[in-house]
DNA sequence: AGCACGCCGACT
DNA sequence: GTCGGCGTGCTC
């Protein structure tokens, strides 16, 4: 009697292994492979796990294991390179195995319900399959006569090739030559070749074209070229030409984008060169809109998917590309949960596929830079505008001794004046929302504060509000000072709803459209506002780094920045960095198209050297001294970090239990460097204190032997009074 | 994460 | 005498 398979299933719980389980009742007959969902008992309830495995014994106790109650898929819905994704990503961020493989399902995937039976495969040749010499298959008999059959009959069903003898390892083989390829039957209606452009795409630059030619010659194997472009330089042209190649060869492409950066400009772009076969991911669709997506990339009726982090979990089996634009952006880091960088396991996607990633930027992290110079990453640059477009001019405004209305010099709002005047639209930038960042009284000294965070209340004028910003907590704008009683109440400093009032008063005859995550609340809002600007009347755009990201203003010709002070003086190893990104994306919004551009910083502070140096060198010039000393002071890349954080209602717990760690550490890891314990940016957020323990090594296996030290005591004894703890591997934030 | 088991206060 | 508070601990 052949003994029973063991499944290994990965489950929605916080396990860092997989639970072994029997096949289900009256199963004989039944398929298991990996990939497959099954719905287990666990405890004394029923959930939806995935297959990771199928083994022939346990090391549990086998007399207890429990029986699958139900395989609800014919096949697997995830395939191996997702379940490896997950598995890597589970061990390298310390997280919990099910968290990140079952994490991976569309929502509507994770209720365990049969679906509809995924569609009958028909195997057709692909066009390298009908255009192969005659002997090329010499050596491999049974794949020649294989594709012999499918070249006679154009298509043949998965079902029909069984019947005719055909093993499924030649039909897999052909296709991982490239020679024939599996879909679904109901969808070969149209073969999945690229969808002539509608309009002829624009002539390449002889950057473009270089940088397009040395791409395609990487199609068919693993290599991650970071291609610096600055904006306008034309990079997303490259990116579609270097897709239309990868899909000509029956592969599909997978491009992420930044959260923001996912507008519906960009996919009407996406949509005019490849049609109906593009499938769309981002956050604010729906389970059904996402399950949709989702199964069209997997089936690979979607020919590309676009998509914001989460979409790296997509199943494409006939991926050939991935592309991650703007690389640098902090939101493809995950904040929460699996703490993951879509950017790296994308790249560690693209290894295991042996296919070519890029990764785009016009403000390259240093990460990625530093991979360059190691010889890890080749680099492409992209240094001129495309067209005729001129680079903007950027110029430092001291407005020191100078008197702000609205944050904005009078300097500066004459130069607005001349270009409203000019027929031109004009772009104003200021990272911070609401009316003002203080509520003061001047009598008194008393200042808004959050009940549950350390941190100032934000005045909201328009909704007569003092709004924290970390925690959503909210009271009416008081008309007099809850210490003193005195009315003699200040906002002080400027937010951008200040900025349109000031501009609203002093420009009456034109629109002034305020664009931060207050007023633009929808994506339908944007694109409404988007399609005004578009129609090119003189207007001025006041906003945050929304404006930074995605959209292309071609009517603005000058680009206002009122404050970027703040980023010149953070206790942060990143902020240099940031900010300067910041300023070259807000920069890049302004002489797009043939009229030239100009940018107006502000500043209190105009000689700052690495200001300077941004503003009359460039981004390159004024990212190597920051590796620099980067490297002199340890700091990544060139050495590696974890961040532990932990949360406690009283602030005495979380530090006791860092501290505690931090002992164990340096006992039993003495290699390892480890800062802290220290109270976090802000030490207490939304009621809970935050307490962070930064671990570091310049090697990254020693780092993640601490790691696992820390991972083995946290779950072996929960630290009294904690009520949240986190392991962030590769942090964006840190001490 | 859920959910059960478990050991101490005010209720039909 | 029970219903129920959420502290601790496990899930193949």
């Amino acid at each position: 009697m052949p003994t029973e398979p063991i499944l290994r299933i990965a489950v929605p719980a916080p396990l860092r292994h997989a639970l072994d389980y029997l096949p289900p009742e009256n199963s004989r007959s039944q398929q298991f492979q990996p990939g497959m969902r099954a719905v287990v008992p666990l405890g004394s309830r029923r959930v939806v796990g995935v297959i990771m495995e199928v083994a022939s014994d346990t090391e549990f106790d086998a007399t207890k294991l429990k029986r699958v109650v139900d395989i609800p898929d014919a096949e697997p819905v995830l395939p191996p390179d997702i379940l490896q994704l997950g598995r890597w990503a589970a061990q390298y961020y310390h997280a919990m195995l099910g968290e990140a493989v079952v994490n991976t399902l569309p929502v509507a995937l994770r209720d365990g319900k049969h679906r509809n039976r995924v569609a009958a495969l028909e195997w057709q040749p692909t066009s390298l399959g009908a255009g192969l010499s005659g002997t090329a298959l010499n050596r491999a008999p049974q794949q020649a006569d294989a594709l012999r059959i499918l070249l006679a009959r154009g298509a043949v069903p998965a079902a029909e090739c069984r019947a005719l003898g055909i093993a499924n390892a030649t039909l897999k083989a052909l296709q991982h030559k490239g020679l024939a390829i599996s879909r679904p039957i109901e969808d070969s209606i149209g073969p999945p070749a690229v969808i002539a452009p509608s309009h002829s795409p624009p002539a390449l630059n002889d950057a473009q074209a270089h940088a397009l030619e040395v791409l395609e010659n990487g199609i068919g194997r693993f290599g991650c070229v970071l291609l610096e472009g600055v904006t306008g330089s034309g990079k997303t042209e490259v990116y579609l030409r270097l897709i239309e190649r990868v899909l000509a060869r029956q592969q599909q492409a997978l491009v992420l984008v930044p959260e923001i950066g996912l507008t519906p400009q960009t996919e009407r772009r996406f949509a005019a060169r490849f049609g109906e076969r593009i499938a769309v991911m981002h956050s604010g669709l729906g389970d059904a809109a996402r399950l949709r997506a989702w199964e069209h990339g997997a089936s690979g009726r979607a020919r590309v998917v676009i998509g914001t982090r989460s979409a790296l979990f997509s199943p494409l089996p006939e991926l050939g590309v991935i592309i991650v634009d703007e690389e640098h952006d902090a939101s493809f880091k995950q904040q929460e949960g699996l703490r993951y960088s879509a950017r790296d396991l994308a790249v560690y996607r693209a290894r295991l596929r042996d296919i070519p990633i890029v990764l785009g930027s016009a403000t390259p992290s240093p990460e990625s830079i530093a991979n360059c110079q190691s010889g890890r990453f080749s680099l492409l640059s992209l240094p001129e505008r495309a067209g005729t477009a001129k680079p903007p001019e950027v110029q430092l405004l001291d407005v020191r001794r100078l008197d702000l209305e609205g944050g904005m010099s009078e300097t500066l709002l004459q130069r607005i004046a001349e270009e409203l005047g000019a027929g031109n639209q004009v772009l104003v930038f200021l990272n911070r929302r609401g009316w003002a960042p203080l509520f003061t009284c001047s009598d008194c000294g008393w200042m808004a504060s959050c009940r549950d965070c350390d941190a100032r209340l934000t005045v909201h004028r328009d909704r007569e509000l003092l709004w924290c910003h970390h925690c959503d907590y909210r009271i009416r704008l008081p008309t007099a000072c809850p210490g003193c009683g005195s009315a003699s109440l200040l906002a002080l400093g400027t937010g951008t709803e200040r900025s349109e009032h000031t501009l609203q008063r002093r420009f009456a005859g034109y629109a002034i459209h305020r664009i931060d995550s207050g007023t633009m609340q929808t994506r339908n809002a944007m694109e409404k506002l988007i399609a005004e600007i578009e129609r090119g009347e003189p207007c001025i755009l006041v906003g945050t780094q929304m404006l930074a990201k995605g959209h292309h203003f071609p009517g603005v010709t000058l680009v206002a920045i009122v404050d970027l002070d703040a980023g010149l003086f953070s206790a942060d190893y990143r902020a240099a960095e940031r900010t300067g990104q910041l300023l070259v994306q807000v920069a890049g919004r302004a002489g797009r198209a043939d009229r030239p551009g100009q940018v107006i910083v502000q500043t209190l502070h105009p000689t700052h050297p690495w200001l300077l140096r941004l503003v009359h060198s460039g981004y390159r010039a004024f990212i190597d001294p920051i590796l620099d000393a980067r490297k002199l002071r340890g700091l990544p890349p060139h050495a590696h970090l974890a961040l532990l954080r932990a949360e406690s209602r009283n602030p005495d717990d979380a530090q006791r239990a860092l501290q505690d760690l931090k002992q164990l550490l340096l006992a039993r890891h003495p290699g390892v460097s480890i800062l802290g314990p220290v109270p976090a940016a802000m030490p207490r957020r939304a009621g809970l204190h935050r307490v962070h323990l930064l671990i570091k090594h310049h090697m990254r296996a020693p780092l993640h032997a601490a790691l696992d030290t820390v991972c083995r005591s946290l779950d072996a004894q929960r630290p009294p009074g904690v009520d949240r703890w986190s392991i962030d591997v590769d942090p964006l934030e840190s001490a």
